[in-house]
DNA sequence: GTCTATATTTGGATAGAC
DNA sequence: GTCTATCCAAATATAGAC
């Protein structure tokens, strides 16, 4: 009965993982490295490579991580309305995780990690968000492949400029509601206009 | 007189910077090394030093070079008519110049060198962009701050997914058109739709 | 599993001869 | 200005004792 072993070593794991964040939260993504992040977990570095064979799949287990919150974020919500409501109120929630934690934002949406790529199963659940967003989309009445090109675009655009350019404000952020308004009354959705002009 | 000599010495350093951009293109931003840098344009490493105090003062002439290839762009342009269609032509020119070059889009636009920041002089230029383009958005008959906020991010939106996902591609700029629709029907500028829908 | 010690690589930058 | 030789720092990763 090994559980409990595996169940510590899971544990550790999961503090190195926690560590991780923390660091790249303060030094960007690419300023991790293994010996500060021995020291933040309190260990030393070689140390590490018996829960991770290498920086590589620490990367890898984050951008999981990352994916598996969306994925829950994803999945509290209940099933959003049709038309405009619901395209506002779900591009609101992801852009709120987009914005709430903008390193995580960058390490599943930008590529900022040279010669950094997610494993399969990794992979996988960006894929797995990706089919319920486009459920969604679906279900809210988009399902044109250019509206929806059109619609991503904005989105993230306008998550991109708030995290660049203003961070922890909300500038950008603000220009939601009427970013919706402007593409259902281009798209024709139904509804009636969020914002009042 | 010594033109002949700095004549000579500009032409190398014309030669590195255009080394340096030819191993971006192929390694990414981050991935320049002096070495290879100096293997690249037939010299040894601590020869580059004899033209550039420092590898940030290489990013830095990069930097700087693309703003004025930008600014280049723009002075050769016809000033914009007023309105959608000036909107449009601005807005695939500058789409065209970002996306023929992602690399120099990523260090104009984004910051993916850490650490790295544009000097006084080489920041003068970029803010000598924006005059010219707030002033073309003026004249276009875009003033409002949050106007120009909401154009900034689809236009950035749609450069970001077309570089990302699509490079080479144009299944996001093939949109500009239809972008420019979308935001002119919600800013009720003047003009007929470019798009037929 | 964790440690110390170390190998290895890489890359920016400098010293000093020519 | 260019070179050889070298320094220095940082960082990943491994070997082997405990």
């Amino acid at each position: 009965m090994s559980t409990g072993w595996d169940r510590r070593r899971e544990l550790t794991r999961a503090d190195i993982l926690h560590a991780a964040w923390t660091l790249c939260r303060d030094r960007g993504l690419a300023g991790l490295s293994m010996r500060d992040l021995a020291v933040e977990v309190g260990l030393r570095a070689p140390s590490l490579y018996s829960y991770f064979a290498s920086k590589s799949e620490i990367y890898d287990a984050m951008f999981a991580d990352g994916q598996r919150a969306l994925l829950e974020m994803t999945a509290a919500r209940a099933e959003p309305p049709s038309g405009r409501e619901g395209l506002r109120s779900t591009t609101a929630a992801f852009v709120s995780f987009c914005v709430a934690e903008p390193v995580r934002y960058q390490l599943l949406f930008q590529r900022p990690i040279p010669g950094f790529v997610p494993s399969e199963t990794s992979y996988g659940l960006a894929l797995e968000f990706y089919r319920t967003y486009t459920a969604d989309m679906e279900r809210i009445g988009v399902t044109d492949q250019r509206l929806l090109d059109l619609w991503s675009a904005l989105v993230t655009g306008l998550t991109d400029q708030q995290v660049s350019n203003d961070p922890g404000g909300d500038r950008w952020i603000s220009l939601l509601d009427e970013a919706v308004d402007m593409f259902c009354g281009h798209a024709r959705l139904l509804g009636e206009p969020v914002t009042t002009t």
